[in-house]
DNA sequence: TTGTACGCGTTATCAC
DNA sequence: GTGATAACGCGTACAA
């Protein structure tokens, strides 16, 4: 056992100096002003405040089967797009008592499935996470020890959880017709590999939706994988060679990918918009900035957060009706990366 | 008391179903398979499948008067800068199965206050933290109760505490000479409040100890709050006022007021560097695109997070040399935003 | 209004 | 090699 250099403050030690028992102690910590005595309550404060005293949380949480932790599960703690998810989430849980841990997962499912281990280890209340989709028996695990799990982004509807988003179908369709009756002809959509990431299957099939819609004769559907560099140049070479400056488009389907085709565009010369016109999801800081200003999808993020960790909440407070899937407006940032193709 | 709808699985259902006493099963949690028969560690194993367990770490934590549990507390976690730390703050943490607790301060002593009580109530192991200056007889109290305390970008010497960050001094005089050089006659240093933020003072006397070291008449250093943008706005202007362009710079001191400062630029029709040239710390996804890409001082962020990470873990090992204070080296990037002055 | 006694799930001690 | 037992710090029946 580790040896304690300095004997650490506790409960008992507070009702030695306040001359009360323990109970009377732990009323005081959890507020039942109305059944203590005034006498009582201003020695234990007394106490606490003079011995700085500071229960120990893993001692209340053990006894009470309730770590008031809230586990966060994202793929990329660097993607802005998960901090300002993030910072919603930890306001709500600031406000409760409630602390958050970060897991950093790298869209890799042996990585997401040892980090739900261990918050499971750590008995967590709640999970917010974005996940790989891969892990999908050991997140019902968890549900069934009433763990509240919300899905954020990415859905599973086999799991039966609650799910906070975007509406990425109305979203996609209204920012891919925008883009046609701008006039361009050839749309390329360009995102991350579809396999069983919810979010891209979604964006990408009201893409083709809405082409077809529109009487286009092919959907210029382009996967890359971003782990290296190559992949996304060989497809956006692709596109390019098939298709005629000034009437065609990207449009990229998350932040990430949109960014690593802006430096593509760069790199080879190209110019926004006049050699390609670029649109895509999520707005960033540095958005409007570039150029003539990239058009964008933006998502409330923080809004996201923010009800993400308040359905956390309302499942633990014990509400057990059917889940919910909570899908909120994206909004089309207009800029000049999209201009109004020339002749019309 | 909560109701616990399901039993938990305890070590106690482990030992029963395995046949040997929680005492053995407890051996094997903590991997002293040398003391352990083999017939008893495959059982073990077995039931543990079987069953699901999974320790609670709660319990181990309050035996063991250990949390696993790091802090880390930063003023804006939605800043790339903090972010990048996070992230390699995380690796090193899962590598040892510790999990992070991030807590977000907006810079607000009061909000950094009751983090830091709420992670002593948690008993966490380590704090990595970007402090505000303003709870240092917290932090004191910490550090004595054998927190292992790292200090990251922010000094506060007075605590004598490990402190993992860039070269302030040396980043910024080289960035200014560089500056310099390139024609620029009156350069103007635009930054945060300084009052107890040691980072922000050590770019501040190093730009104002360069600028006499040249000979400049007077050291423009401008001091904005950036909770509204007005003040920003007016100092930029007073800059503007009091300059002619084409021999004029602007230097900022992190990455935030940086962008913006490019922001207000671009609202009042500046052009970068035609009107304005412009440099700046923190090197961001976005520095190379905007316009003839910014020029920046970068910071190796991640490093920084694995570095701090790792003098905690030194010290929770039992390491009790005097405190560190660990400056990398920050990397000067040449872009053009900063062109040699036209006659040079 | 207050206190006694027990248990939460785990590890450490000591005996076998 | 193994196991019984006592703690860790707290909350809560139950009794007073």
């Amino acid at each position: 056992m580790r040896k304690k250099l300095t004997e650490r403050v506790t409960i008992t030690d507070v009702a030695h100096t306040a001359g009360v028992s323990k109970t009377t102690v732990s009323r005081y910590l959890s507020g039942q002003y109305h059944i203590l005595s005034e006498n009582a309550r201003n020695r234990i404060q007394e106490a606490i405040r003079e011995l700085n005293y500071r229960p120990n949380q893993m001692a209340r949480g053990l006894k009470q089967d309730r770590s008031y932790l809230i586990g966060m599960v994202i793929a990329d703690i660097t993607n802005p797009f998960s901090t300002a998810i993030l910072r919603g989430a930890e306001d709500v849980c600031k406000q409760r008592g409630y602390s958050i841990m970060v897991c950093n997962t790298d869209n890799d499912p042996a990585k997401e499935r040892e980090y739900i281990f261990m918050l499971q280890s750590r008995r967590i209340d709640g999970l917010l996470i974005n996940t790989t989709g891969r892990n999908n028996q050991f997140l019902r695990q968890l549900a069934e020890e009433h763990t509240a799990i919300v899905l954020v982004d990415r859905k599973v509807p086999e799991l039966g959880l609650d799910t906070v988003g975007v509406d990425n179908e109305l979203s996609t369709k209204e920012a891919i017709r925008f883009m046609i009756n701008r006039g361009y002809e050839q749309i390329a959509f360009f995102t991350e590999p579809l396999e069983g990431v919810s979010t891209r299957q979604e964006r990408a099939n009201a893409f083709k939706d809405i082409l077809i819609q529109y009487g286009f004769p092919v959907a210029d559907l382009y996967e890359a994988d971003l782990q290296q560099a190559e992949p996304l140049l060989k497809q956006l070479e692709r596109f390019l060679e098939s298709s005629r400056e000034g009437k065609r488009a990207i449009f990229a389907a998350n932040g990430v990918i949109l960014l690593k085709l802006i430096h593509a565009l760069k790199h080879k010369g190209l110019r926004i918009p006049d050699d390609v016109a670029i649109a895509g999801f999520d707005e960033m800081e540095w958005t409007d900035l570039i150029g003539p200003g990239i058009t964008t999808v933006s998502q409330p993020t923080y809004q996201i957060g923010v009800t993400a960790m308040e359905r956390i909440f309302r499942r633990l407070e014990g509400d057990h009706s059917p889940s919910q899937n909570i899908a909120f407006a994206g909004k089309l940032i207009i800029r000049g990366s999209t201009p109004s193709v020339k002749g019309l």
